[in-house]
DNA sequence: ACTTGACCTCAAGTCGGCTTGAAGTAGCAC
DNA sequence: GTGCTACTTCAAGCCGACTTGAGGTCAAGT
C-alpha cells in the first residue's frame, strides 16, 4: 500500500502522466491498479522510469527498450543481443568523445575555419571512419534538464 | 573541377539523395553548381556530413548543428555555446557509460531478475540521479549501419 | 447531495527528419 | 534527333514519440 499516485510519479521523476499513459500502453511500464480511475504505482516504476530515460539518451526506440527489459522488471535473458547493444554504446560513446573533443578543441582554438585546423581535422576525420557509413529510421535522444 | 556528383557523395557517405537535398534545403551543406541539373559538391561535404552524423549521434537537431557549424564550413565562434555543447556531451558520455556496464552486467550477471541484483541497481541508481529529471522535444540519435 | 478537480479514454494533432511519387529535363549513346 | 536514364522539383506521406482536446468519472470536502 506504499504505492505511488500516476502524478506523484510524475512529480518525482519529470515524466508527464500523458507520457506514463503512453508507455504503459506501450507496454514499457505497468500500474499495480487503480484508486478510483486513477492509476497507482509501484515504487520500483522510478527506477523503470529511470532504465528507459537512460534508454533513450542511448539512441534506443521504446521498442527496442521493451525487448531489453520486459514489462515485469526482469530484463531480458538474451544475453547476447544485451552485449551486442553494450558494444553498440561503445561505439557511439567513443564517437561522442571525439565530438565533444572537437567542440572542445573548436572553442579553443584561434584558427578562423576550423575545417583548416589540423587539430579539428584529424579529430573529426578518425570519426568520420565509424559514421560515416550512415543512420536509417533513428531519431534523436531525449534531452537532460 | 574535381566536385562530386551527388550521387558519388550519396555512394561514399552512405547519405541519401533525397536526404542530401534535404540537408541542402535546411542550410547544412551547399553544392557548389550544378552540371545540367545534377548537384556538384565539394569534396569538404565529406567531411561536413560526417560532422552533421556525429553531432545527430550525440541527439542534436538538424537546427542545433546548422547554429553550431555555419553553412559555409565556418564553424561558429560562439565558443560558450560550444563550450556548453561539450559540457551536455559529457554528461550524456557519462549516462551511456552507466547503461553500457549495466548491459554488460545484464549479459553476464547471473541472478534470476537484474533488479534484485545489487550490482545492477546500484549503476542504475548513480545514473539516475542524472537522467531523471527529463527529455523534452529530443528524439533518438541516428543508427551507425 | 453536490461541487470540485484531478484523473480517465480515445481520437486527432504536432514535430522532426526524412521518403515517396508524379511529372519534368538535361546530358550522353546511338 | 531520339531514347534512355539519372537526375530534378514540389507536394504529400510516414514514423516515432508524444501532446492535446473533448467529453466522462470518481472520491473527497463542505
Amino acid at each position: 500500500m506504499t504505492d505511488l499516485d500516476i502524478s506523484e510519479v510524475a512529480r518525482r521523476t519529470g515524466v508527464p502522466p500523458s507520457t506514463l499513459r503512453y508507455y504503459e500502453e506501450k507496454g514499457l511500464i505497468a500500474s499495480t491498479g487503480r484508486r478510483g480511475l486513477r492509476r497507482q504505482y509501484d515504487p520500483a516504476v522510478l527506477e523503470r522510469l529511470a532504465l528507459i530515460a537512460l534508454g533513450r539518451t542511448a539512441g534506443f526506440s521504446l521498442d527496442e527498450i521493451a525487448t531489453m527489459f520486459a514489462p515485469d522488471g526482469q530484463p531480458r535473458i538474451d544475453r547476447q543481443m544485451l552485449a551486442g547493444k553494450a558494444d553498440e554504446l561503445d561505439r557511439t560513446i567513443r564517437d561522442l568523445s571525439v565530438l565533444r573533443d572537437s567542440l572542445r578543441h573548436a572553442a579553443a582554438c584561434p584558427a578562423p575555419s576550423h575545417m583548416e585546423c589540423p587539430t579539428f581535422r584529424r579529430l573529426l576525420l578518425d570519426a568520420a571512419s565509424g559514421v560515416i557509413a550512415v543512420p536509417r529510421n533513428r531519431k534523436r535522444a531525449p534531452q537532460r534538464s
